[in-house]
DNA sequence: GATCCTCGAGTTCT
DNA sequence: CTCGAGGATC
């Protein structure tokens, strides 16, 4: 019968010995007992922690396959924000990046510490003496979920520091992600199990990380790379990005040794165009490489821009394409009537998702690229997004029948399609006799920046289109309960709530309902100088040409659409009719055009930030007289960026316009 | 008349 | 996100 004191110093020894064989595995590469070893050692250590309660603890490998389900996840401040990094595509922004990382440091030439760019998710590990305490999700770069349970069953991640002197605390920043070959046969006992399989290896790892019940997540072969630091307390820092590597690698965290110091901007691309051709073979899916100047001293000097590091580059591989066959062109009916050709698409998967379908935007656009049915064609998505016909890889049969040809008459109501001289789209002539058109202008009337009545979708709007119940926004508000449980997939719940968003809708804004309109040319920012202009809707509906064009950004084809609107004896009747069913808002009070801080400097918002939403924003921007704009250009005055910020940052930086951070802009409409 | 800056509109998938 | 086009500016 062994004693307490041998059993503790044997379940000690056996996690030791545990971690030891996962650390061998997953970080050194090179494991040194074979799978029926391990196994064996695990249930020795099972049994013994089972018959020794006492010997629990979070941070036994045991953990590994996972603790009860959790209700929910909580949220967690990280210690030291989770920055992203500017993108680059293209090998002039590298050199610009390294021109002013050069101009920034007074210095000739620069080394940079290269590494892919994993496509996975980044997470954040806390350790306190050594034992792993807390990791969560980057969540929106200040605040992530604590996924800590999940985490613990990750075996390339060690539930202990290797360190006999480990520091009081530590923030270890690096991606979870899955192995392809790990991912396709997960997907393979998904697909047995007759469960929903995974888009992709990073969809993969999210969702297995996003389980509530550890045990799941245990069951899911992720993976681990260490990247960098976040706060680290009582830790003794080396001089480079790559010492920092090999000591994190040192402590028993899994680095990834596809990585190089190079020197200035040949160097970098060299690693670049090295790895872009590894990019196949590689075990793992990455999206580019990540440049990070190397020595410590000089990342501290160059600092931040809002919030992204001035000393780190991501250099992004170009978007993905893959070829397929263009199953047939055909037109969709858009709110303003105009009439688009599409692309229908033999399904395939590109990019991380599976893409059907795909705009030509015009008529133009279809013989430019010169697609016809049956032709194989190159498709990508877009700024990793929207799907994009590239061009045609191998034309078809292309009989006669395969070429397109823009409809004479509108396939929704057979109206003539018109395409006026001197413009691209071809519209038809329906107006709001056409159901499409209708359908349009009834979604865009709900719409979240309009009058945002949630629920109403196109699935339902086609319904109620269809069925006759409705006809003109007015008619929304009419809808009865019994009405709307007629409908299909329509249960009484729904019901009311939908009826609860139309009464809450009834409480507009001005400019919103100027916009849910939907009047040709006036978007958003047209329905507020609008609305701010004029101050009520009489003065609007009863202005002529010349009055409609004081208005800055009106001009002869703004003010010529809104004169034709409100001419219009049905739309005044759909007007009247909103007003009497309770549509209302606060007239007569033009905006108190306060002189603030901001008084006509131009702004433009990217990326999350950290406290306001890009809505509370705005609106604090123009509150204090400013104005806030889409794009960049030489006029805008300060470019607000968060995390995550992308196109408009990069453009910002090259056009030199100054970029402030949440707080900067805090500070500057407060004094 | 040319050029630049913005805005509007259409679009895809999870 | 991207294209097209309206409006402002020089």
């Amino acid at each position: 019968m062994a004693t307490p004191r041998e059993i503790v110093e044997r379940a000690k020894k056996l996690r030791v010995r545990i971690e030891d064989a996962n650390r061998r595995y997953y970080v050194l590469d090179a494991p040194t007992i074979d799978d029926a070893e391990y196994d064996r050692l695990f249930r020795e250590l099972q049994a013994l922690e089972a018959s020794h309660p006492e010997l629990a603890s979070p941070n036994s490998p045991t953990q590994r396959v996972g603790a009860a389900p959790a209700e929910a996840f909580r949220t967690v401040r990280h210690r030291v924000p989770m920055l992203s990094i500017n993108n680059a595509f293209a090998d002039e922004e590298v050199a610009a990046f390294d021109r002013r990382v050069r101009e920034g440091l007074g210095v000739e030439s620069v080394e940079y510490a290269c590494e892919p760019k994993f496509d996975g998710l980044a997470i954040n590990l806390t350790y306190e003496d050594g034992a792993l305490v807390r990791g969560a999700t980057r969540g929106d770069g200040y605040s992530g979920e604590d996924v800590t349970a999940n985490l613990r069953t990750v075996r390339p991640i060690p539930l202990r520091l290797h360190s006999t002197a480990p520091p009081r605390r530590v923030e270890v920043r690096g991606e979870v992600l899955m192995y392809r070959r790990d991912f396709d046969a997960l997907n393979a006992r998904q697909r047995d199990k007759g469960e929903k399989e995974f888009a992709n290896p990073r969809n993969a790892a999210a969702g297995s990380l996003r389980q509530l019940d550890p045990r799941i997540t245990a069951s899911r072969p992720l993976r681990f790379f260490a990247y960098g630091l976040g706060e680290a307390e009582d830790l003794r820092l080396p001089e480079t990005q790559a010492r920092l590597l090999d000591l994190l690698a040192d402590l028993g965290l899994p680095v990834c040794e596809t990585r190089e110091v190079a020197k200035g901007v040949d160097g970098m691309l060299a690693f670049y165009h090295q790895l872009a051709a590894k990019r196949a073979r590689l075990p793992y899916d990455v999206d580019g490489v990540v440049y990070k100047v190397n020595r410590l001293d000089r990342q501290g000097e160059l600092g931040f821009v809002a919030r992204a590091p001035r000393f780190a580059l991501a250099h992004k591989f170009p978007a993905e394409e893959a070829t397929t066959e263009v199953t047939a062109i055909e037109v969709q009916v858009g709110r303003t009537g105009a009439v688009t050709p599409v692309a229908r698409l033999q399904p395939v998967f590109v990019g991380g998702a599976t893409v059907t379908n795909a705009t030509l935007h015009n008529e133009d656009e279809v013989r430019r690229k010169d697609v016809w049915r049956g032709d194989l064609v190159v498709v990508r998505r877009a700024g990793d997004v929207i799907p994009e016909i590239v061009r045609v890889a191998k034309p078809g049969p292309r009989g006669r029948a395969d070429a397109f040809r823009m409809p004479k008459q509108c396939p929704e109501c057979q109206s003539a399609v018109v395409r006026l001289p001197d413009e691209a789209v071809a519209r038809c002539t329906g107006g709001l006799y056409c159901p499409a058109q209708r359908k349009q202008a009834l979604l865009h009337f709900a719409s979240r920046r309009a009058m945002d009545i949630d629920g109403l979708g196109e699935k339902l709007v086609d319904q109620l289109i269809d069925g006759g119940l409705v006809r003109t926004p007015a008619d929304l508000y009419k809808l009865t309960l019994d009405g709307l449980a007629s409908l299909e997939r329509m249960g009484e719940k729904s019901a009311q709530n939908l009826l609860a968003e139309l009464e809450r809708s009834k409480n507009a804004t001005l400019p919103r309902f100027i916009y849910a309109l939907g009047i040709r040319n006036v978007g958003e920012a047209t329905a507020r100088d609008l609305a701010n202009h004029f101050g009520a809707l009489e003065p609007l509906m009863a202005a002529d040409e010349e009055a409609l064009q004081g208005v800055a950004d009106v001009g002869p084809v703004v003010a010529l659409s809104i004169r034709r609107f409100f001419e219009e004896a049905h739309n005044r009747e759909v007007i009247k009719a909103l007003r009497k069913a309770g549509v209302h808002w606060d007239e007569g009070k033009r905006r108190a055009t306060t002189r603030g801080r901001a008084t006509g400097k131009s702004f433009v918002l990217t990326g999350t930030l950290p406290a306001l939403t890009r809505e509370a924003a705005t609106e604090l921007i123009e509150s204090h007289g400013g104005r806030v704009t889409s794009s960049v250009s030489k006029k805008t005055d300060y470019v607000v960026a968060g995390t995550e910020a992308g196109a408009k940052l990069s453009r910002a930086e090259a056009l030199g316009v100054p970029i402030i951070d949440e707080d900067g802009l805090l500070r500057l409409l407060n004094g």
